[in-house]
DNA sequence: CAACTATTCAATAGATTACTTGAATAGTGA
DNA sequence: TCACTATTCAAGTAATCTATTGAATAGTTG
């Protein structure tokens, strides 16, 4: 083999990589994943694309060692391989971010109250709490809560929010947290919170990238 | 626009740097700009790619924000636009290198003596440098080492390097380094020091690693 | 064993991508 | 202005990718 056709190969290997993270429908399916092992129908109700469609997709991810799998009866549970591909999609969003003017824009279009929810920042937090000065509330659906989950978060789905706000304290501060920077749920959380009278701020990433972090988890067994 | 809309409209966007990262002769064309600004032509004559194509591969990469340009007289340079993309690239070739059996499989099998070269860590190196106990060697091309190299580092190009022996004093310590972790000019150049009876080691990462990285580094005005 | 379910496979049409070729553009120097 | 150079643009072809459809496989349940 010549050195050139080595230095092609390599990076033609690379391009794999890329390749897997080149559709869009591949990503959400990833993000959806980092959340914790899924099953091809679930993948494939909440990224709204055909059982087969999905199916397919996950065995390129699969095939680049994005995603792992197990088969445990009919179903087939689908996982991050390992935590640096967390990381690759964070880098790759960071980019995107700080390099596209089309996301820009297209957070400022639809998250219009974007500048008002300001971040939290994980160690901030995590005193907080220690003080109990915050109410930590995951906006996830239950199944990704039960995966795993910020420390004595209390679960509330967005849907289901406006049933629960008396399990909340006027005047005790909320931190509301979902999958991940651009999760639209926590957004949204923040703000109807804040309707209501709430005070209510937005935590910057989600839970991979908390867990990711290495900041400490639960999960319910 | 819809929730489900926004959400698609934004993954479709990070989709757009993993498309633009999902091509073997763009990857290449990124790592050699990464070792600093270079024109069309050069990328050209490197990559082996013919003028125009090259130039339809650097707009897709400046589409995405991954290289910026800039024009001067006839020529157009393009460099990487932020420290980040080399971050991106980074952890990408990482989750190949950690995820794809044919990395590994490709490295074993150009790289034979790759275990016998044990590559020096980065603070490790700058210790050795201190104490003078250290020759660091950059074995890439002339350009690339005036645009920026590690303090103190001698230029020597592997192609030179036989020419040059005399300017390498045997039993002091000699560390080499190149483009990146895989660019093959650091491997065989300590392969060769070696066997002229040097004791010669490899810089893990190359210089743009190095760069950001955060330590410092010299340029030739 | 037969009916059923979850997933994967295979074939297809339409869209996209990579590379080549040759022309167009923009800047330089005589 | 004219010849020259570096780069970009535009058109065409072959190859690849995406999503759909319907069938095949493998495991479960009665």
């Amino acid at each position: 083999m010549s050195k050139i056709n080595f230095k092609q190969q390599l990076f033609a290997q690379f391009a794999r990589i890329g390749k897997a993270m080149s559709n869009g429908n591949r990503l959400e399916l990833l993000e959806f994943i980092a959340q914790g092992e899924r099953s091809v129908e679930e993948l494939a109700k909440v990224s709204g694309l055909t059982v087969a469609n999905t199916s397919q997709h996950l065995q390129q991810l699969r095939q680049t060692g994005l995603v792992a799998c197990r088969k445990e009866g009919l179903k087939v549970y689908y996982r991050i391989s390992d935590n640096d591909v967390i990381e690759l999609f964070g880098a790759l969003r960071g980019v995107a971010e700080r390099h596209l003017a089309e996301v820009d824009q297209l957070v400022q279009t639809y998250l219009t109250t974007k500048d008002n929810l300001e971040p939290v920042a994980h160690a901030e937090l995590l005193e907080r709490v220690r003080d109990g000065l915050v109410t930590v509330l995951d906006v996830r659906p239950h199944e990704e809560y039960a995966a795993g989950h910020l420390p004595g978060a209390l679960n509330i789905p967005l849907n289901e929010l406006e049933g629960h706000l008396d399990e909340l304290e006027q005047g005790h501060e909320i931190v509301a947290y979902c999958r991940g920077p651009h999760c639209i749920l926590a957004f949204e959380a923040v703000a109807r919170l804040r309707e209501k009278g709430f005070t209510a701020h937005r935590l910057e990433d989600g839970y991979p990238e908390w867990m990711v972090g290495g900041m400490p988890t639960e999960k319910i067994q």
